[in-house]
This record gives structure tokens, C-alpha cells and sequence, in this order.
DNA sequence: ATATTATTTTTACGCGCGCAAAATTTTAAT
DNA sequence: ATTAAAATTTTGCGCGCGTAAAAATAATAT
């Protein structure tokens, strides 16, 4: 840096100061330097960059589950919308585990992040671990809501998207039971458990759920065995099968084709089937699936801009946001 | 570190041996030092340790999709195969842009990183910067090979794998068509497309490929759409289509079930569908695909192994290792 | 016990930059 | 034109560590 500064003409530490925002420079010395970036190709070197800012340029990102699809796609808006805003996402996966979630915390660390974006587990998550976090770093929760940690959250209102699909079940035909695993992995089972139980009652109906076990993310293969068992032995008491989520909602769909039964809401059919999410594949499942819609695009910048709005004003809110979107009832083929 | 070192009774320089190798310093003063670092619990700065090193601990991962089941699980197996082995891997998704895969090369270079893991888009990749960029780091490619670029690949055997599955369909039933993309985005297409038409003419069977319009990543929206397109219209001139990849036979098992055509290889079944790649969902489809499943853990490991043994030893291979698995039938039930 | 060699530790230096305070230049106001 | 204020640039310093060469220690041989 110090031999392309005299190159240009200009002291090294306006050079720094160009690399760090090209407008806190004089135009005519901006001028100057990207004149001369032009010959000599000079860049500065990352870490001797991060070694001494007090905070750098980089957000951690950071998922339980990337194998997801639900993650993946949003962990990818996040990421895109980062770099949109001049700043390096880390996206990082807890590939599913709780340990790896504080792991990844631990090494965010080192990278002195300027904030950080995290899906957390919910209730599983190393709650201590994570308010020792957002002690240090401005934190800013998605997906799934924990009390009193982050600076700020932004999801899906479950209660408002799990009652569209309750009323709409209930209108067009028998009211939904619940379908869910009884130690759920999935951060918003326990909202949508609870969404649906009280939108029940609203409409009048007696909540039936229905609870299966299996750990881990295989949703699809637990939804398949274990609802596959409770279709084959016919014990769901309705032909209105709501699903905690679409992957469950997936198995359930294969294992009624393997017993032959129709699924959907004409009236040559067995059983309706819905999910939560809309699924990257839930328009190709067979038959196509009914779903909640969530606005990922929506989550994903606007918790990004949360997270930047804070990083500009430094003093911690003293009121923690929640913004939660609408999901967006999905008609198609199954319910 | 020097205040650490000292407290520890042990110069900095042999503090900063035992955090690059704490087999690279004298058992006694190891053990003083892991007895001093219970206490104080220091850590060395990742930013200051990599300015300097000739070499860091960084491994980049670069795939053309996240959002790809396929590379979502390969690249999770290959990451965690880096941090077993102390590496810190930085998986990139170039989010199946050509030019981001070359700012995801452009980016790894600031990072300084002992190795990286490519699998390129292939054919559309920018063949160059690839090129340079092994010429400046060490580089394996897998998934998708590439002439004359990166030390080592590391994949499937695509004329196997077409041909095993082109050998059960030939013998089980009618001779496949082939159904793909006219200008395939997915890397391996080509070498499918080949070994199709090959392993054909090796049946004695007369190759009947169908080419579809389209582009990007959306590959069941395709298969739905203009496979759907060929099935009404009843062109496919066999009732058994192999496809390219399992998630354009997501979207031709969705057309078909549209169209009420039953699938699999019953006596009362109207066309067979297979796939290629052992898809995570494609377990799950109505029917269960018959696919090929690519051994994603071996060629992870390989890959790694592949790289870190280029490492060690630093001079470069004479020859460059192409190392292919084979593929394993999986018969479902849609052929 | 001494000399020789291999191993480990220490000394000395610099990497490439951020940042606070001082010096300078520019802008605005009288 | 003069002066005060604001914006910009420069000076000076140090961050936390890696690494080569020098010094010290340990291991081995005579």
C-alpha cells in the first residue's frame, strides 16, 4: 500500500482511508487513486485490514440445517442481499446439530463479524451461549423467535398462516387434524402446534393431534413411516391431514400413494393433505401440494436491514423489533 | 500472546510454534503451555497469524448451487471432511452464476487459502481463471471434470452409471429414451448424454434422444412442463424415459401424475421414469424413482484426501489423478 | 567427561495496515 | 481580502503475530 500511495501521488493512510469508503475521500484524490488502481492492480490485504479495525466488513450467517431446502433458499437471499449492501456474508450450517450452532458462534468470533444473522434452533439452542453473543456482537434473529435474545427478530407470523389454512380446511370440507413429531427439531413446530390448537377453537372444532416419534431431519422418511402406520390403520379421525411442515407433508404423500389412496379435494379422493413452508418442491409433488407460503424474500431483507440499520446507529435499541410477515395460503391439487 | 507467553514462562516465538503445531514443540513445554492455557484461556489472532504465514488453514469449497440438494449434501460432506482434518473450509455457492463462481475464485484469493475444492460448472465455466487460479493454489475439481485444469478430479463414472441403468431398463422392459436439457445447465449432462447414446448402440438399440428448451436451475419446472408437453402429446416413442437427472424426473413424475398416467413397471402401468443421482427426495416421489445413486461420501473424501495430499508433499503431481466412482443401481418402483 | 550434533528456544525484525492527533488545505462568512 | 470553521490529508505509532538467524539446551557418540 505504501509503495501504490506514492505511485499516486497521496499518503498511504488516504489510500486506507479510500479502501475503507471511497467517498470519505476528496473526489479529486478518489480520482487520483482509481486512476492509478487502474495501472498497477494493487488490493489491500484482507487481514492485515481486519487485524486493527474495530469492526470489519464481515456478517455471519448462520443456519441450522443448509441439507434443508427451507435454509438454503433463505440462507441464499440473506447472502445475496449482504453482498448487495458492500458486505462478505459467512454463511454457515449447524448441519442440524446444537453443538455445531455454538461452534459456529465461537468461530464468528474470531472473524470480529459486524453483526451476525442467525436461524437458531429455538428452545434446543445453547441459549446462554447465544446472549454471551449478542453481548458482544449485534445480533439479529430469523426464522424462529427466542425470548430476550438478539437485538431483533424476523419471521412468519405462524399464528396468522397456520389459521389461513385452518379456516380454509375447515370451510372447504372436514376440519384438519394436526400432524407433527412429538420432539420436534423444526424451531416453529411449537408455534404452529400451539396456532393450530387455537385456531380450532375459534372455529369451533375439537383439536386433534396427532404426534409421531423420530428424531433428527429426516422429516420426510419419518412422515412417511409414521404416517404411513396411522393411514394404513386408519387412525386419523379426519380425512384432513395438516402438516407441521411440508417435508412431513412429503412423506405423508408418498406413503398414501404406496397405499393407493387419492389424495386431494375432488370428490373421487381419500384424503387432503397440507403443509407449511412452500416448499421448494412442494409444486411437484404428486398430487401438487397445498401449502403456506412464506415471503422469504421479505424475511431475509428486512432482516438484513435490521441488522444494518443497527450497525449504524451503535447504541443498542432499547425496544427489541419483531417483525413477522404474512404467509400466503398456496391452493393447489391436495387439500 | 506475549502477555500470555510470559504468565506461561515461555518465550512468544515458541508459543506461536505450539498454535501452528503443538507436536513441533518439546513435550515439557507443551505441557506447561496447555496447563497455563486452562487458566487464561487465550486465543491467537486469526487475522495477525494469517498476514504472515506463507500458508493458511483455509480450505475453499466452491459449487455451482446451494440450492441444489444434490450440492447442498455433497458440500456438507465435503466440509466437514476439512474440519476433521483442522482445516477451516469456506463453502461457496456461485448460486449457478458463471460469473459469481469467478468472484467466488476472486475472493478465496484474498484468503490466502492452503487448497481449494471446485466443482465448476464445467463446460460454461470461465476456463481461464480457473486455470489461473490453479496455477496460484492448489486446486482439485470434483463432481464435474475439466481438461487440463486442477491437480486431481474426483467423480462418478457417468458411462458406468448410464450404463448400468440403460442395461436394467433394456432388460426389464422397453429400450429408454433419453430426456434433457438443450442446453443442459447441470455439468455432468454432456457425459450422460454420451454415455446414453453409447451404451445404446452397445444394446443394439437405436438412440432416441429429446432435447427440451429451457434454462437455469429450475429442472423439475422443466421436466414438469416440457416433459408434461411430450407425454400429452404422446411423442416420447417408448413408454420408458430416462432422464438426465433426478430432478427433471421429479418434474416428468409430477406431469405424468397431471395427466393420470400411471408410472412404474407394473403390469398396469403406462410409462417407466428413471433418474440419475439418488436425489435426497427421490425416495419420496409417487412413484419411488428408480434412480442411480452417486457414492457422495466416497467422492467427498477422496476429494479432500486427494487435496491435503498435495499439500505435504508441495511439488506438483507429474500426473493428475482422475479418480471416478461407480454408480449404484436403486430400483424404486417408477421403473 | 568431553566433543559433536540435533533439537529447541530466544532474539530481532518486519509484515500491511488502522487510527488518533497534528498539520494542512479548502470552504464559508464577514 | 481576511479570518474562522470545516473538511481533508499527513505524521507517528502500534497492532498481534510469523519467521530467519542466533543462542541455548538436550541427546548422542567417543
Amino acid at each position: 500500500m505504501e509503495e501504490f500511495a506514492s505511485l499516486s501521488g497521496i499518503s498511504r493512510p488516504t489510500v486506507s482511508k479510500y479502501f475503507n469508503d471511497p467517498d470519505s475521500v476528496r473526489a479529486s484524490t478518489r480520482a487520483k487513486i482509481e486512476a492509478s488502481l487502474e495501472k498497477h492492480d494493487y488490493q489491500p490485504n484482507v487481514f492485515a485490514m481486519n487485524q486493527n479495525r474495530r469492526t470489519t466488513k464481515n456478517i455471519g450467517v448462520v443456519v441450522p440445517n443448509l441439507a434443508d431446502p427451507f435454509f438454503s433458499e433463505i440462507g441464499r437471499r440473506v447472502e445475496l442481499a449482504c453482498i448487495e449492501a458492500g458486505y462478505s456474508p459467512i454463511l454457515l450450517s449447524s448441519h442440524g446439530s446444537v453443538a455445531m450452532e455454538r461452534d459456529n458462534l465461537a468461530s464468528l468470533r474470531a472473524l470480529k463479524p459486524a453483526g451476525v444473522l442467525l436461524a437458531p434452533f429455538g428452545r434446543m439452542s445453547d441459549k446462554d451461549a447465544i446472549q454471551a453473543f449478542d453481548d458482544d456482537f449485534p445480533l439479529v434473529l430469523f426464522d424462529a423467535n427466542m425470548e430476550d435474545v438478539g437485538q431483533a427478530f424476523v419471521g412468519t407470523d405462524n399464528a396468522q398462516s397456520v389459521d389461513l389454512m385452518v379456516e380454509y380446511l375447515c370451510r372447504s370440507g372436514e376440519a384438519p387434524c394436526f400432524f407433527e413429531m412429538k420432539s420436534p427439531t423444526n424451531p416453529n413446530a411449537n408455534k404452529r402446534h400451539q396456532a393450530y390448537v387455537d385456531s380450532m377453537e375459534r372455529h369451533g372444532e375439537a383439536p386433534r393431534i396427532f404426534q409421531v416419534s423420530g428424531d433428527g431431519w429426516n422429516f420426510e422418511e419419518i412422515g412417511n413411516t409414521e404416517g404411513g402406520q396411522l393411514l394404513s390403520s386408519d387412525a386419523f379421525t379426519t380425512n384432513t391431514i395438516l402438516c407441521s411442515n411440508d417435508r412431513l407433508a412429503i412423506g405423508v404423500l408418498s406413503a398414501a400413494y404406496g397405499l393407493g389412496l387419492r389424495v386431494g379435494h375432488g370428490a373421487d379422493c381419500d384424503i387432503r393433505v397440507a403443509g407449511h413452508d412452500d416448499h421448494p418442491f412442494a409444486r411437484f409433488t404428486c398430487p401438487p401440494l397445498t401449502t403456506i407460503a412464506q415471503d422469504y424474500e421479505a424475511i431475509a431483507n428486512r432482516a438484513v436491514s435490521d441488522l444494518f440499520a443497527m450497525l449504524e446507529t451503535d447504541s443498542p435499541h432499547s425496544t427489541r423489533p419483531e417483525t413477522t410477515f404474512d404467509g400466503r395460503l398456496i391452493m393447489r391439487d391436495s387439500a
